[in-house]
DNA sequence: GATGAATGAGTATTCATTCAT
DNA sequence: CATGAATGAATACTCATTCAT
């Protein structure tokens, strides 16, 4: 039963959201969120403490999807291929993310907001804490190196997500023509860049490569 | 010769700097600014047109050493081991790039400095175009996958030593413990997370991985 | 019903038309009129879109009596001396634009301020259509000189009355003692300084005069 | 023989009159003299005590050939006509002070330049002292009427040349099309906008008019 | 005399937050 | 619960003036 303040809530996020995607983060001021939440710059204060509040609630709210989602992660280990699973995993946390990505740029911008946001964060496992279980699992089927930390993986997996989602402006303008999809870097990251090592090879250490 | 003015520049840009990395982009205000330099707020305009002009030179003066340094970055190809130049040139773009970082996130959070940076940009080759040439340059000596585009590649690597340079606030707390380095990473991209494929493995085609 | 956001509305006005009457446009400053107001800097803009805004909305409220007052004047031609409705009309417009006078220069010194004025301004007629019309009725009762138009006896009228309001510095020093008054002016203008052609004079024509 | 110095003020006295002609007086600021004068900032100072110390120099060179003009005014009373005389006066005038129109309607709008200009002003006569005599000795001719002060027909002549040089925003708008110049200026006020008295007329009392 | 970098008080404007209605 | 007018500290930027060179 969605209470009216319940409603007032709701708009209220979906304003923030719908703003900080179109119009930037530095542009979402309290009055634009009001107004095009249909309400008075006021009421944004009956319902949260303040503009941090505010926005680390639109983050939560975003996060829960996600988080539901990934819970099924680990056990989809062994099914399908490796690959299938991370692109699916990665294409799903990016469709999701797209409108996490300017808060959190928001958040490494502005301390104070990043701070109210950690504050309101709950402890509970989350996308990273999956995805490691997930490569873990993987790793004792024998799909995954042995020699490799899952939770590094993870890291480096949604890091590079990450990276692909927010592009450094130089690097589009040089690089935007050959921008890689998620399929592509799940690609790279599988396989590797690395010509395989040929049958004859006596030995193939890993130092090689350092 | 350096004259008075020279020096006042150079003071001003290293307060915008040393601000933008401590207190981060929201707090680096031109008054911060001008009491970090040690001059008065005016001073500023006699430097700079305004605000956005001077957090553009100070990008570009940080650019600058790393553009010079990734010139000699194609020349490289052939030499040592693939793994060991990457993580030289990524570890060298770290480095250097730290300063960069939080310019290029303030940038992605208000649209208008952005607009200001680019406008100040050269059309010069920089680091993408550089790291794009060495790779091409290996896979044509065979030490890189030749079914790989080598400026995806590049985005790639970019993208992933940008991700771990600007971490998500919410992976930092679940896994920062397994924080990889950038020698892990380098060691993940150029052989891949996937087990090899083993010589007598009758079927375990790359579609596997698909 | 005057609501509070009307009340205030009329003191920002207020104090912007008495500050610009008495110390002048240069040093009616946003803060002096917010203080003068009684009202915090910020609400100004909570009424007006910006400075200019708001000196356009002193001038409009200044203007819309007089413009309503001259409505009436072509009516009034035939009716008493044509000397009489002139002094009327000039003196009424003298007392009323007492105030606008300031405005109209800062206008001519500030070109910023005389755009947005302009901007503001609506294309209805004012007093000088309504003297020109008053004029022509006038010359058409034959107590005009038929060989005049209207219009430029409107614009001579006008300005003088305007340079006597805002006299020049140096001629209010030299000759302030023997300032005409508005019935002075009229008195002029009407006649003429010219000694007037004696009945046996065969010929003076217009030309005589130029 | 003029002193290096000497050319120095020439240059920004020169720079000043250009500038405050070409982009209004809120526009000229010290910085934008010093440049169009080609000298540093700095070097205003080293002629004058202040911006307004600048502005009334300024004014006294652009009134010096005007009233050095003048001075020959009252001898020409008696020849040509009165109304050829007073638009030659008049338009000399119009053109001789284009240039510091701009100055008086700065110094009404700036008090405080207003202030710094009347105190570099000598007491000597001028163009207002100059016409009240040329008017005078007329009206002993025979050739302006002999009911008129003569210093109060000066300043009706000098305020509507000024209204006419400093046209209201709104009248130009409304009767730009019907401007009239000097000459059909003079004319109104030499023989006057009313009916001429008909030679039948026994008495043509000034009450006629009022 | 001349320079131009430095100054700092001052400007218009913004915006998160409060509070009387 | 909701409103929206009011707040006032903060911001980027300007400009007349000073002074070491």
């Amino acid at each position: 039963m969605a209470s009216r303040g319940d409603a007032t809530r709701d708009r209220l996020l979906d304003a923030t959201i719908q703003l900080v995607r179109d119009v930037g983060y530095a542009q979402t001021t309290t009055r634009a969120i009001a107004q095009a939440a249909g309400v008075a710059e006021g009421t944004l204060y009956r319902h949260y403490p303040d503009k941090a509040g505010l926005f680390a609630a639109a983050v939560g709210r975003q996060s829960a999807p996600v988080t539901a989602w990934a819970r099924d992660l680990p056990a989809r280990a062994g099914a399908g291929t490796v690959a299938g699973n991370l692109t699916d995993c990665l294409t799903r946390l990016a469709t999701l993310r797209t409108d996490i990505v300017p808060f959190e740029l928001a958040m490494l911008t502005d301390p104070d907001l990043g701070r109210a946001a950690a504050a309101a964060r709950t402890a509970e496992p989350g996308p990273p804490e999956f995805l490691t279980q997930y490569l873990q699992a993987e790793q004792h089927l024998g799909r995954i190196r042995a020699d490799l930390d899952p939770a590094k993986i993870a890291v480096v997996l949604l890091a590079t997500l990450f990276g692909l989602a927010v592009p450094s402006q130089r690097t589009t303008d040089a690089l935007g023509g050959s921008w890689p999809d998620i399929t592509d870097a799940v690609h790279i990251l599988i396989d590797g860049i690395g010509t395989p090592a040929r049958p004859d090879d006596t030995a193939r250490p890993a130092a090689d490569h350092r």
